[in-house]
DNA sequence: CGCCTTTGACCGGCGC
DNA sequence: GCGCCGGTCAAAGGCG
């Protein structure tokens, strides 16, 4: 089962992350794009937990605690799925789950008290469902951004109510805000002191 | 006023 | 065909 990530470019995302798990291969370790101040601390703690099947939750199955298939209804997209604008009706809707598509999917799960970890993008809450064997609901996410179409899927542990799983959905295409933000003042500073 | 969350309704896929 | 389930939409309301 392909995860889409082989056949992309190497990706952005997520940038939250302290240390992206890769289920499949070795581990996928990228910098964190945000100041460690901004992300959630004194609780953020990233780790592998055994009885997660990695394998089917990126790839689209069932996640925790069952071995049964899960419609991975979000693959469903349109081929040119970053042209697509936000304001689709019902009708709009159906349209667009014409093919599915592989997009790349990221999880990790941190240690953390807050649901929601500060990656330094700005997200929008569109739906939450409870979910079957878990007492936690699954909340869902899309990135603010006009052009983007990142998802991201937050759900709590119920095996271990410390832990959050966050899986994000495709690769943003543009730059996170908060690092730009933290790295133009320090961009200015060295062009200036390059001028010397 | 703009942006966000909440939440019930709706949709499509799957299993029986 | 029907029911279950995960995912999405969009109206309504809250907040700064």
């Amino acid at each position: 089962m392909d995860i889409g990530q082989e056949s992309t470019p190497a990706p952005l995302l997520p940038p939250a992350a302290p240390a992206l798990l890769s289920p499949l291969n070795a581990p996928f370790l990228f910098a964190p794009s945000v100041p460690s101040s901004s992300l959630h601390p004194p609780l953020l703690e990233t780790q592998v937990l055994p009885d997660i099947d990695w394998v089917s939750l990126l790839s689209g199955q069932g996640v925790l605690a069952e071995n049964k298939p899960m419609i991975d209804s979000s693959c469903l997209m349109a081929e040119n799925e970053g042209d697509q604008d936000e304001k689709g009706n019902k009708d709009k809707r159906k349209g667009s789950r014409i093919k599915k598509t592989s997009r790349p999917r990221f999880a990790f799960q941190t240690r953390s008290a807050d649901d929601i970890l500060d990656d330094g993008y700005r997200w929008r809450k569109y739906g939450q469902k409870a979910v079957k064997n878990s007492i936690y609901p699954r909340s869902y996410y899309r990135c603010t951004h006009h052009t983007c179409n990142v998802k991201k899927q937050v759900q709590r542990l119920s095996k271990d109510t410390s832990i959050v799983v966050t899986t994000y959905e495709g690769i943003h295409n543009h730059p996170c805000e908060k690092l730009m933000e933290t790295l133009t003042p320090l961009l200015k500073q060295m062009q200036f002191l390059t001028r010397f």
